[in-house]
DNA sequence: TGAATAGTGTCTTTCAGACAATATGCC
DNA sequence: GGCATATTGTCTGAAAGACACTATTCA
C-alpha cells in the first residue's frame, strides 16, 4: 500500500536484475558467468545482470541483460528472489531480482558486449570467486533447480527441442548428483504424458540408435 | 553484475513492500487490509505496505509495516514474488517486493497508525475490490499457501502455540476448500514427528475435551 | 441420557524403488 | 561377432485414501 506520495521526496534505491544462467554440457551442469571490468571487484567473475529500466518489465529487463551477453534462442525464465540487504553492493543501495535461465547450450553463442569483456560457461563444480553476493544467488537458484527436477517439467529447459530419454536422464543424474535407475526413470517420464516420439532415431554412435521425443508442451518463456 | 556505476547517473524506480497477511477467524482464512486515504485509489482497500529505507533489509521494512499497522506477537513470514510492471502504480514506477505473513489471530491488535486510518480483516471469499494490482499478489500468495501446506509445515503459523489436532485440520480444511477425513489426517501428522503433546487437554465445549499439542520447532520469523 | 466432539484400525490402491536380461545398430 | 547403448517387466514396501464405530465430557 502506497501512502501519500511525493516523487521527489524519498531516497530510492537502485534495481538491478541478476540471472542464473544454467545449461548443460559435457554431461555437467554450467553457469554463465561474465568477468567485470570495473570496480568493485574488478576482474572478478559474476552474474550476467545490470540496471532495470524505467520503461521495462523485470523480466524484460532479464531478457535484454541476457541478449545482450549471449545469442539467445529459446529460454526458460522464473524469476528466484530479491536480495536486498542494505550492504550487499558497497557502492550504494541496490536491490537485485534474481532469475533463473535454462537453456540448451545449442541455444547459445555468447559475445561480449558493452561492459564485458569476457563470458564463459563454468561447471558448477569449479566455479571460481563470485563477486558481491553471487554465490548466494548461485546457491539458491541451484537449490530451487533441484527442487523443481521433482515435481515441474523444468528438466526440459536444458535440452533441444528433441532429445532421446537417456539424455534426459543424464540432466537429472548431473544436477541430482546421483545415479538414476533407467527402468524406473523411463517408467516415470512415460507414465506423465509429457512426451510424445518424434518417429525418427539418433544415429551416430557405434550402438543401437534411440528414439528421440519432443516436450509435449514446452515452457519457454522468451523465443528470440 | 554491475557495470560503471555513477549513484547520480540514472532514474530510480521506487521499492515497496506489500504483505498478505492470512490469519484464520470463525472457520475463514482471512487477509488483513488497510483503507487508503490519498489517491490514488483512495478510500479503496490495499495489502499493508509501504517504502523500502535505504538503510533497512527488505525483510526488515516488512516486519515494520506490519508493526505499524497492528500488535504483532509471533509471526511467520516469508518472501513471494517481486512485480514490477511499469505501470502498476499509476504515480511513477514503483517496484513491490511481496510477503506472505501467517499468524494466529490472537497475536494481532489492529491499530490504525500513520497514514492508515482503518483496518481490517476480511474473508477471502468476501474480499473488496482491491487498489493497484493486489488482487494478482493475493491470488499469488494464496496459491503459494495452498501449494506449501501439502509439503511444509506452514499451517503452524496459523495457530497459537498449543492446539488440538481437530483445530490443525481445520486449517487445512479452509485452505484447500475441502473436507479431509479425520483419521488419514491424524495419521499422517502424527507420523511426521513435528508434534508434542503438552499433556493437557482443552476443555470447554460440551463434550468430550482434546489433547492439546505444540509443534516442535516453530518457524517464527519474527517476535515481537 | 442426549448432544457434541474426540479418538481409533483395516483394507485397497497407488507409487517408488530394487533388480537383470534381451535387442539393435555399427564397426 | 563384438561393442556400445537401447529397451523392457516383476516384485516389494511405503504411503495415500476409502471407510464406521466407540469414548468422553458436559448440560
Amino acid at each position: 500500500m502506497l501512502k501519500g506520495y511525493d516523487v521527489s521526496k524519498y531516497e530510492r534505491p537502485s534495481v538491478a536484475v541478476d540471472i542464473i544462467l544454467f545449461t548443460i554440457e559435457d554431461d555437467q551442469l554450467k553457469l554463465l558467468l561474465v568477468r567485470r571490468n570495473e570496480e568493485p571487484f574488478k576482474d572478478k567473475w559474476a552474474l550476467p545482470g545490470g540496471f532495470v529500466k524505467m520503461d521495462e518489465s523485470l523480466d524484460q529487463a532479464a531478457i535484454r541483460e541476457l541478449k545482450e551477453e549471449s545469442g539467445v534462442k529459446d529460454i526458460y525464465l522464473e524469476q528466484l528472489y530479491t536480495f536486498g540487504e542494505p550492504q550487499r553492493d558497497p557502492r550504494t543501495r541496490v536491490i537485485s531480482v534474481t532469475y533463473m535461465a535454462l537453456a540448451a547450450k545449442t541455444a547459445w553463442r555468447l559475445r561480449a558486449s558493452g561492459d564485458v569483456v569476457e563470458t564463459g560457461f563454468f561447471s558448477i563444480t569449479d566455479l571460481p570467486a563470485l563477486a558481491f553476493d553471487h554465490e548466494s544467488i548461485f546457491k539458491y537458484g541451484l537449490e530451487r533447480l533441484k527442487s523443481k527436477l521433482g515435481y515441474s517439467s523444468i528438466a526440459f529447459g536444458l535440452l533441444p527441442s528433441t532429445f532421446t530419454l537417456s539424455q534426459l536422464q543424464k540432466i537429472y543424474e548431473v544436477i541430482l548428483s546421483k545415479n538414476i535407475d533407467k527402468r524406473n526413470f523411463r517408467k516415470k517420464m512415460l507414465s506423465t504424458d509429457l512426451l510424445v516420439s518424434v518417429g525418427e532415431k539418433l544415429a551416430g554412435g557405434a550402438h543401437r540408435p534411440a528414439e528421440l521425443f519432443r516436450f509435449k508442451k514446452r515452457e519457454v518463456v522468451y523465443t528470440d
